[in-house]
DNA sequence: CGGACAAGCTGA
DNA sequence: CAGCTTGTCCGG
């Protein structure tokens, strides 16, 4: 296939092309809207000075070569960038974003071209480059990748190696075909839809469990090369194959970076592909904007939601969250919309609620309604979001709890029966520590025990599924699967899947803990399919009103939305604030240097660690960035998932 | 981060 | 005081 962009013949391409022909210096124009926000400060400034690049940039002179370039090393630990001489045979192929070897310090390093065409500091002799590696990011990403450091206090270069490839990339692509669809399939409504949503600078599209966003990839492929990030590997390739096998160049993330790169395929991927080198997105569409995966966990924990709206708004191109419960930060961004109701309700399954506190002691962890289906041949999964044995257990005799003797943590029950502590790690046998009693209740089954009794009540086998078992889930067959909630990753289809315990998912002590209930629920959702199918959910729970059972009862993800900013506003935690975690053996001299602005708190310490709370993420940003960062191991926390 | 170099410690 | 450890500084 001659135009296939996954089978390329490699060269150099029209951009270095039109570089050698044209200018020698390759340079970026600034644009002019790049200061408007806040800029990234002071950190990695060094010995930056701004107002000689700029002119140097918005007026190259022709017969004057790019002979100094600012190289940001890719040193941990370095926030700073140096200028390197450009030796002449070199000059077609540096521009920013390159990827280059330099000698820093009697090392060899890797770095990036920041800038080109630079005053050079006077009084320093320069090194020349070593080497040119290869291609890097285009240069918005190099920008990008500033505000990004500043938006989660973080380094660099730690963003801008998720910019960049894997191996080094000498060419690009040479891409023939266009990115945009050749053929459109009919697929209705849903494609009106994500038309509308292109159409405006953002917006949320709030789509039910079980729609296709397959019309919304091509909908947004038809504009041009964009970008499409979602959470699963797995789902995300899946979209991406199926465009290609309708006629569309497209680049997976992370493998086809040369292609993205190459700017004339629709680019797919995951929470990385937020960072994905495609060089003028026509849109971005972030699908499952919700899951807590497009956040990183490591610092910076930068959040690919954010990444793509900034990224849009700098592009001035539309920005699309699709989720079928956005999440409270993206219903601060911009517009809703949705489908009808009947429509939406289309899209959730039919959900039974079973309350538990109706029910007998013995049957209130596996109520009459779950045994039914047990029984049935249904393929059935059980949520139990508890590993092993037990996590409570209390004496049968007395009533003691069973408690750690050294730290006063409950313990739990190891799979040979013996009491372990998860906080110290201390590991005694069973005996109550009050009375002597070696009889032991569970209070809270965990998955092993839950599996033991459920395979007695189904009387048909019930297999573990939990993030460190070995199931294949594709051998599962007609058994019952009971698992945590990575078996919601795990499977692909069932018919019902049962909560044995919601209350332990929205009652967690986490200020997230309902929007992470919904999500989970909407991951059960995607299981068993929508209401037109044969597919439940089955909730067991106490709290039968709780706002994201009726959400799940009634396909109405609002009302989650609604109770929840409510209790946000009155905690003061975000999205109405923007938050910010510091600890680490260093954290008590950041925080001594800390300077909060009105408005800006600082709470703590507890458990060595400070909690900053500021009125919006920029004010945030700039406070932490205003400190002196002192030495040594030093965490920040920006926007955490959990406090 | 990690190399360079200086200051501090140890043992004969 | 050689030979080693530890700490601080700085990179173009």
């Amino acid at each position: 296939m001659p135009g296939d962009p996954t089978q390329p013949s490699f060269d150099f391409g029209p951009e270095l092309a039109g570089d050698r022909r044209r200018d020698p210096v390759p340079t970026v124009p600034p644009r002019p809207g790049a200061g408007r926000r806040r800029s990234p400060t002071g950190r990695a400034s060094g010995t930056l000075r701004t107002p000689a690049v700029t002119s140097e940039v918005s007026s190259p002179v022709p017969d004057r070569p790019v002979r100094v370039v600012r190289v940001r090393p890719d040193v941990a630990g370095l926030d700073k960038c140096f200028d390197y001489l450009v030796p002449s045979e070199l000059h077609g192929d540096v521009r920013v974003g390159s990827m280059v070897r330099i000698s820093l310090h009697n090392r060899r390093v890797g770095g990036w071209v920041v800038a080109v065409g630079v005053e050079p500091p006077e009084g320093v002799a320069l090194h020349p480059l070593a080497k040119v590696t290869g291609w890097g990011p285009p240069p918005e990403l190099i920008e990008m990748a500033d505000w990004a450091a500043w938006r989660w206090s973080g380094r660099v270069a730690s963003l801008l190696r998720t910019a960049s490839p894997e191996t080094a990339v000498r060419g690009l692509p040479r891409s023939s075909a266009r990115a945009s669809m050749p053929t459109t399939v009919a697929v209705g409504d849903l494609t009106a839809m994500a038309e509308e949503a292109l159409a405006l600078p953002m917006s949320v599209l709030r789509l039910p469990p079980a729609s296709d966003l397959y019309p919304v990839l091509v909908a947004a492929a038809a504009l041009g090369p964009v970008l499409v990030i979602g959470p699963s590997a797995r789902s995300m390739r899946h979209l991406g194959l199926r465009l290609r096998r309708a006629g569309g160049s497209v680049a997976l993330m992370p493998r086809d970076w040369a292609v993205a790169r190459g700017g004339a395929a629709t680019v797919v991927g995951t929470r990385a592909a937020a960072w994905a080198p495609i060089p003028r997105p026509a849109a971005i569409v972030v699908l499952d904007e919700h899951d807590e995966s497009l956040q990183q966990e490591q610092n910076p924990t930068w959040h690919a939601r954010d990444v793509a709206l900034e990224r849009a708004r700098r592009a001035g191109v539309p920005c699309v969250l699709v989720s079928p419960t956005p999440s409270l930060e993206a219903l601060a961004a911009g517009p809703v919309l949705a489908p009808s109701r009947r429509v939406e309700r289309a899209g959730w399954p039919r959900v039974d609620v079973i309350d538990t506190r109706e029910l007998a002691a013995s049957e209130a962890r596996y109520s009459p309604r779950l045994v039914d289906v047990l029984r049935s041949d249904a393929r059935v999964l059980c949520v139990l979001n508890r590993k092993g044995r037990s996590r409570l257990l209390s004496c049968a005799a007395c009533g003691e709890l069973a408690a750690c003797e050294r730290c006063q943590a409950a313990v739990s029950q190891d799979d040979d029966g013996s009491l372990r502590c998860a906080r110290c790690g201390a590991v005694r046998p069973q005996v109550c520590l009050r009375c002597g009693g070696t009889r032991m209740k569970n209070l809270r089954a965990g998955v092993s025990r839950a599996r033991e009794e459920l395979e007695a009540l189904a009387k048909r086998p019930v297999v573990e599924l939990t993030a460190d078992t070995e199931v294949d889930p594709s051998g599962v067959g007609s058994a019952v699967v009971v698992g945590t909630e990575a078996a919601l990753h795990q499977l692909d289809a069932v018919d019902v899947v049962a909560f044995l315990d919601l209350d332990q998912e929205l009652l967690a002590p986490r200020y997230r803990a309902a929007e992470e209930a919904l999500s989970l629920i909407v991951r059960a959702a995607r299981l068993v399919g929508g209401r037109d199918g044969h597919g439940r959910l089955l909730l067991q729970t106490r709290l039968p009103d709780h706002e994201v059972v009726r959400a799940a009862v009634l396909a109405d993800p609002d009302r989650v939305a609604t109770a929840e900013l409510a209790r946000r506003r009155l905690l003061a935690y975000p999205p109405v604030t923007a938050l910010a975690v510091v600890s680490g053996p260093s954290a008590p001299l950041f925080v001594a240097g800390l300077v909060p602005p009105s408005g800006v708190e600082v709470l703590g310490p507890s458990d060595g660690s400070w909690l900053v709370r500021a009125p919006d993420s920029s004010t945030l940003a700039d406070t932490l960035a205003a400190a002196p960062r002192p030495a040594g191991r030093l965490r920040i926390e920006v926007d955490p998932q959990r406090l």
